[in-house]
DNA sequence: TTTTGTGAACTAGTTCACAGCT
DNA sequence: AGCTGTGAACTAGTTCACAAAA
């Protein structure tokens, strides 16, 4: 047994691509864990969920030697290391900005819960609105509020799902607080300092982007 | 005037990546038309939106010739070729599927209706939902009535917002009935036949892929 | 034998840099 | 002069293929 935890951690900068992937194997596992399985090879969750197994030993190789020559990956074990690896190992406090229909359904979101995340609040400047709770019961705080609360609370990640306009004045709101992961929802691209990390999900270019394999697919009207 | 309306359509195969940045040039353009702008430069778009001059040259250049050299590209007629190549100058139908609070909240999403998207309607199993509408006014549907409805509202993109569980049956229904994009919120692999384009929008995925980040970056507790 | 971990080969995507048009 | 369109150079990401370990 050689070189387990070696757990390289501001090494090389691991791309956007592999943290994704990560994500998706730790899932995989969760599935076969719950079936029962003990242990996995690279080319059988390869199989199983359609991916790559070089690509998967590769991801998994940088952060470890997590897998047994002969054997595959023991499946609790590669699981723990891949919740510590991704941050999921202690609970991340997340808050939510825009109490509208989006922002109220990702709160009441049960992947969130699942995977070790917890969403302390909805934030929205709208006075009827705050005091209130999502259907889930997600209580609903006055945007003004965030300020004191983000550092009692030790929120870490924000999830924006306020009106585009509104968008760039809550980023700065909130990496003014410490907040160092923003997740956006609102379409049109942010500025953020470095050493803030920003995700944009936008589907309105997603949905542009399925009409136009439809529309190159076609040769015909 | 040379090339124009070159207009490759079944060409060399645009990935994934340029079809979504063409969905993102078509909505800065959008902005600076309402600012009442005439013609804009690689240089200036770039700028202004934080992208790479070069590149939008070249993901313009591989479907004509639409800029003008020495002055740069006229916004409305580039507008109206992104449009054109996006498949957003006609109305393109849509069905939400799953009327959970995901599925309610995308269906009355302002920015589809924006961009020439119509919701056809939600399909959903539960028969408390069925005969009911979204807030926004959208009706909800028994998932059964799709298959005669497909057709006569000339359905073409499917969003998927079931419980995970339920997703590839909905998948393998809506392929079935002539349906040959789709996007997938629900967590999970889906499997389609070739010739469907899948979408996958996963929000425990990006969190975590967050969560990473937040990680990585600490080299402290 | 089976399967990992990994250099090498390959493929895809981005940026540079400049000829050529307006 | 200014800006496009594009080959060439570069960078990033994926897959192959195999030596080494269990």
């Amino acid at each position: 047994m050689i070189n387990r935890n070696k757990l390289k951690t501001g090494g090389d900068r691991v791309s956007e691509l592999t943290a994704g992937r990560l994500a998706v194997y730790l899932r995989c596992l969760n599935l076969l864990d719950t079936d029962g399985t003990k242990t996995v090879s690279s080319k059988v969750l390869a199989e199983q969920f359609h991916l790559n197994a070089a690509q998967i030993r590769k991801d998994l190789a940088y952060f470890g030697e997590f897998g047994v020559r002969g054997v595959g990956y023991y499946i609790k074990e590669l699981k723990s290391h891949l919740r510590q690896i991704l941050g999921l190992d202690r609970k991340v406090h997340v808050a939510i900005f825009g109490a509208g229909n989006l922002g109220m359904a990702l709160a009441d979101y049960p992947g969130f819960r699942q995977e070790g995340f917890v969403i302390v609040g909805l934030f929205d400047t709208a006075h009827s609105k705050v005091g209130h709770r999502s259907r889930g019961g997600v209580r609903i705080f006055d945007l003004a509020d965030f300020r004191k609360m983000a550092r009692k609370e030790r929120i870490s990640i924000a999830v924006l799902a306020v009106p585009a306009a509104a968008a760039q004045g809550v980023v700065n709101m909130v990496v003014g607080c410490g907040v160092r992961a923003i997740m956006n929802f609102s379409p049109g691209s942010l500025k953020v300092p470095s050493g803030v990390k920003l995700k944009n999900v936008d589907v309105t270019v997603s949905m542009a982007s399925l009409s136009f394999f439809l529309t190159q697919g076609n040769t015909d009207g």
